[in-house]
DNA sequence: TGGTTGAAC
DNA sequence: AAGAGTTCAACCA
């Protein structure tokens, strides 16, 4: 069928065929419009759906979109939607395709079954704080300026990277250009940027925060993680009490005030921390029945790392919040094999990773520096802009000292596609000397290029503060032990009498009632764990399959996975079936629709990659 | 492994 | 008239 759905103007258009029920017609019209919908929040910066909003955002987004009407930006984005699209409907049609043969209940099993897995990695011993500024950089600037307070302004010259509050109920925010928020509110007003000013800011936050987790871990200027459970027994406080001791402590020290979450892991106290947004906090209960039931109505995108983009592809399977990760656990099995599975079982069972350290130094992969300027057409023009940019290069290696092997040129055209040119060389170098003569032959093979920003970055680095001695590691950094999975197991409140049977069968077997529970909850807010049921429905399993396969049933030949004692041949064959499917879509997608019409527009050098499947990028975190 | 691209923060 | 810096993952040759 050709497509049925075309954009223009801000009007979601259906060609409707004729002979098509009402109901097929009002599909068809709705999903039109959610795809508007959509599109139209893309132009409204990358944070919103993050956060609450003040005034109606479909009304703002219709202003946004009008205003970027006929930019190469917006162009550039409707063409990137465009192909998203294609995608995502490229990707439907194969789901049904793989739905019809599918075998549901033995795909919904083998989920359950990973959900398991997944869930006996659930970790609650650990309380976590995450803790955010609210506004950090616009709050600095009034510090600064102490007229701009209660006024509506942004951050930053094109681009705003903070808007006040103020500004905000306009609908103008981070990441949006700042004369689309000179349309939304007229009377905005809009600073430089002064990060020394916000680096200094920070740095006295966090010697605040240090005093409550030495091992506070800094994820940007203005938020970071705490694990506050040595504190608290310490000091025998509880979470909350910790935690409005912490903002009231920053707040007097820094006069900044700040936002924080309290749970389990840093995933879901990251989305804390966004409910009582400014000035407040808000603990989540640690209960796994509670963490479910609140991840049941999350929206996806509310957990870090789904970004616009994943929403989209999940939203086209017909996901949109975590609980709809489970209703759909069949279709997302089939569609993303189990590696990506396993990222989306752990949001939709509110399961991350609890670990809090600080950053070390030399984990740092890259350091670069990239200008955004008017359209540069002229070769000569370009060179000198990309010797300018070595130079200032080299100054931020010098100051960070760092050396590295390897030069990547970047170059964004003026229809804002963006192209990168590396090389690699033998030894670590870190002088514009050195880094000029790479970065300007990586250039020259471009010419000519019509283009609006210029980059180039160093990385497979050195540390130069290294002494080579070993010794400083230790020094640094003394005792980061604390706070991991094993911890679990460190508290010896008579959890199991149990020998020393490894981890993963003893929970297997322990829990698996319990997690059974809870992994079929989707009605159960009555009940909860302490009547575990009866009978198992998932076929018992061990982890180690390999030692004993007579045990486990037949073994897929496919995937190598043991299918359970109870399985009959028929059910072997549904599951070689399925699993043949799940290959045949990862061939498939290689011949996918779009890169088809890349190829065939004989473009070779134009190779725009296509993912695997398409949730493949939903990996674990 | 090195080069490219894109998503996300 | 739409930024700058960085990490990560995937794919490919």
């Amino acid at each position: 069928m050709p497509p049925l759905l075309s954009k223009d103007k801000g009007k979601a258009k259906v060609d409707i065929p004729a002979d098509l029920t009402e109901e097929e017609r009002a599909a068809l019209i709705a999903a039109a419009e959610a795809r508007q919908r959509s599109f139209e929040r893309s132009f409204a910066g990358p944070s919103v759906g993050k956060a609450g909003l003040i005034r109606d955002q479909t009304e703002i987004n219709k202003v946004i979109a009008e205003a970027s009407k006929g930019s190469k930006y917006y162009q550039n984005q409707v063409r990137k939607d465009k192909e998203l699209t294609e995608k995502i409907e490229w990707y439907q049609a194969k789901r049904d395709d793989l739905m019809k043969m599918a075998n549901i209940p033995r795909l919904e099993s083998e989920a359950d079954r990973i959900l398991l897995e997944v869930e006996a990695t659930r970790d609650t011993s650990q309380v976590i704080v995450h803790v955010d500024m609210d506004a950090f950089y616009a709050s600095v600037e009034v510090q600064r300026d102490p007229t701009l307070k209660g006024k509506a302004f942004g951050v930053g010259q094109g681009v705003l990277t903070t808007a006040s509050y103020e500004a905000r109920k306009f609908g103008c925010r981070s990441g949006m250009a700042g004369f689309i928020a000179k349309k939304l509110c007229p009377h905005i007003i809009l600073t430089k940027m002064h990060f020394d000013l916000y680096i200094a800011a920070s740095k006295a936050v966090r010697e605040v925060l240090l005093q409550y987790d030495e091992n506070l871990m800094m994820a940007s200027l203005d938020e970071g993680y705490l694990n506050i459970t040595p504190y608290m027994s310490s000091h025998n406080m509880t979470a909350s009490e910790t935690v409005a001791h912490i903002r009231a402590d920053v707040e007097a020290k820094t006069q900044l005030t700040m936002s924080a979450g309290i749970a389990p892991n840093r995933m879901l106290a990251k989305i804390c921390s966004d409910k009582n947004k400014p000035n407040g906090q808000y603990e989540m209960n640690f209960e796994r029945s509670v963490i479910t039931k609140f991840m049941r109505d999350l929206p996806v995108r509310k957990i870090p790392g789904f970004g616009r983009v994943t929403e989209r592809c999940l939203e086209g399977l017909g996901v949109e919040t975590c609980g709809d990760i489970y209703t759909h656990r069949a279709q997302l099995l089939v569609m993303g094999h189990w590696f990506g599975f396993r990222g989306l079982c752990k949001a939709y069972l509110g399961i991350a990773d609890n670990n809090v350290a600080p950053g070390k130094r030399e984990e740092r992969k890259s350091v670069g520096v990239e200008r955004t300027f008017r359209d540069k057409v002229d070769d000569e023009d370009i060179l000198n802009e990309v010797a300018s940019i070595a130079e200032e290069l080299e100054k931020d290696l010098e100051r960070l000292q760092y050396a590295g092997k390897t030069v990547t040129v970047k170059y964004k055209l003026h229809t804002f596609e963006n192209k990168t040119r590396a090389r690699s060389v033998g030894k670590y170098i870190s002088t514009s000397k050195e880094i000029l003569p790479i970065a300007l032959e990586l250039m020259k093979r471009e010419l000519p290029v019509r283009i609006r920003l210029l980059g180039i970055r160093l990385s497979t680095l050195k540390d130069l503060t290294v002494t080579d001695k070993g010794i400083k590691g230790f020094l640094t950094s003394p005792s980061k032990k604390r706070g991991t999975s094993i911890s679990r197991h460190s508290t010896p409140t008579a959890i199991d009498d149990d020998d020393d049977m490894p981890e993963l069968i003893r929970m297997e077997e322990e829990d698996e009632a319990e997690v059974l529970d809870m992994t079929f909850d989707e009605d159960k807010s009555e009940s909860d764990s302490s009547t575990p049921p009866p009978t198992s429905i998932l076929g018992k399993r061990k982890s180690s399959e390999k030692d004993k396969p007579h045990l486990l049933g037949p073994v897929c030949p496919i995937c190598n996975k043991a299918l359970g004692p109870g399985t009959s041949n028929l059910g072997l064959n549904e599951h070689i079936d399925w699993c043949l499917n799940k290959d045949a879509i990862t061939e498939a997608s290689k011949k996918s629709p779009i890169k088809k019409a890349k190829i065939e527009k004989g473009v070779p050098a134009k190779k725009t990659k296509e993912k695997g499947t398409m949730l493949e990028w939903l990996k674990k975190k």
